[in-house]
DNA sequence: TATTTAATATATCGGCTTGATATATTATAA
DNA sequence: TTATAATATATCAAGCCGATATATTAAATA
């Protein structure tokens, strides 16, 4: 999925700015399946807007405003259509990057206790991740979202919960007492 | 994690050709949490031996062959020193790329056929990954490989139990009659 | 046996992404 | 009032990705 399609999903929601497109990546509701960043967000809605898909509302609500640099992006009604088109087509694999489980997957050729800090932080990490997501509200949020949401529940919580049964068979309790 | 490292990673283990170490990451042990292709690896291994970090060995074992191109890489002592020392680095935090999530969050906007074509078939792989993990034999595999393993194992048969019990939500039963 | 197909193996390249950085404004907190 | 955090756009070098080209060797099929 590239940059532009992943915009143009943002848009499909309501007008943003590239700004808050990143965001939606980083701490919004993609955030536990897809990243894209500014590098590649402001080259593709430049793109976008130049092959029409996009439109660029410069300076919306607040008219009076000295801000000259704001933009807002609105997608159009040819952007809805290659937005359908490229949810037509049969995705990518998943692609997975995870250092941490390749540290874990060395554990022998580490020291104890950078393994212990590295292993209980990425587990506070997905237990935090989990304990979020289950504090959002789902009234009104389409199921396709719903399900998405409860499929992330499902995956930090069982990292999670692995962790949690196995810590012991990585960590040594001198790496406790060391602390 | 650099595409140097990786490499360092699977020769750790022992000597490895390019093409050896890219069926590590495609269907070998870091499968399910690690990936690189061959315009990472061949660009990388040239890399590591103008290092020294790798020693290179063309032609060990037939030596009567014709073949002249086959390229068997060695880790080095100053490689070992290397890759310990990327593993005392601080891990980047995971990254997670499922365009078929994306697809699901907006279910909405598909066609119930298509949508079902592509949750069946991720429903199949992870199912899939998940009973061939089950059929590795744990003999003799250091802990930390097998600590991964039963991660790996944890998360998809998370997912897959989440897309067996919650299917309908998303999959209406026109889309199921239709084949 | 001959031929085709699959697997092994190296390598490159354009396009895209990543992570860092620069810059400036606006809102909030101290 | 001042400092800090959040909002906002943009660029760039380095590196990565997917596709492609090429060739050999092993296995399967006709």
């Amino acid at each position: 999925m590239d940059a532009k399609t992943l915009c143009l999903g943002v848009l499909v929601m309501g007008d943003a700015t590239g700004y808050e497109i990143r965001k939606m990546f980083e701490e919004g509701p993609f955030a536990h399946f897809q990243d894209v960043g500014y590098g590649s967000i402001y080259p593709a809605l430049a793109k976008l807007a130049d092959e029409g898909l996009v439109s660029v509302i410069e300076m919306p609500e607040n008219g009076h405003s000295d801000r000259r640099d704001k933009k807002t992006y609105r997608i159009t009604e040819a952007g809805q259509r290659a937005f359908n088109a490229a949810l037509a087509k049969p995705p990518a694999p998943d692609k997975i990057r995870s250092d941490t489980t390749f540290l874990m997957f060395f554990a022998e050729f580490m020291d104890p206790a950078h393994l212990r800090a590295v292993y209980d932080d990425y587990l506070t990490y997905y237990r935090d991740r989990a304990d979020f997501l289950k504090t959002l509200d789902p009234e009104g949020v389409p199921e396709g979202r719903l399900f998405v949401r409860g499929m992330g529940l499902a995956f930090y919580e069982a990292v999670a919960d692995y962790m949690t049964e196995n810590r012991s068979r990585l960590i040594g309790e001198e790496a406790d007492a060391a602390e």
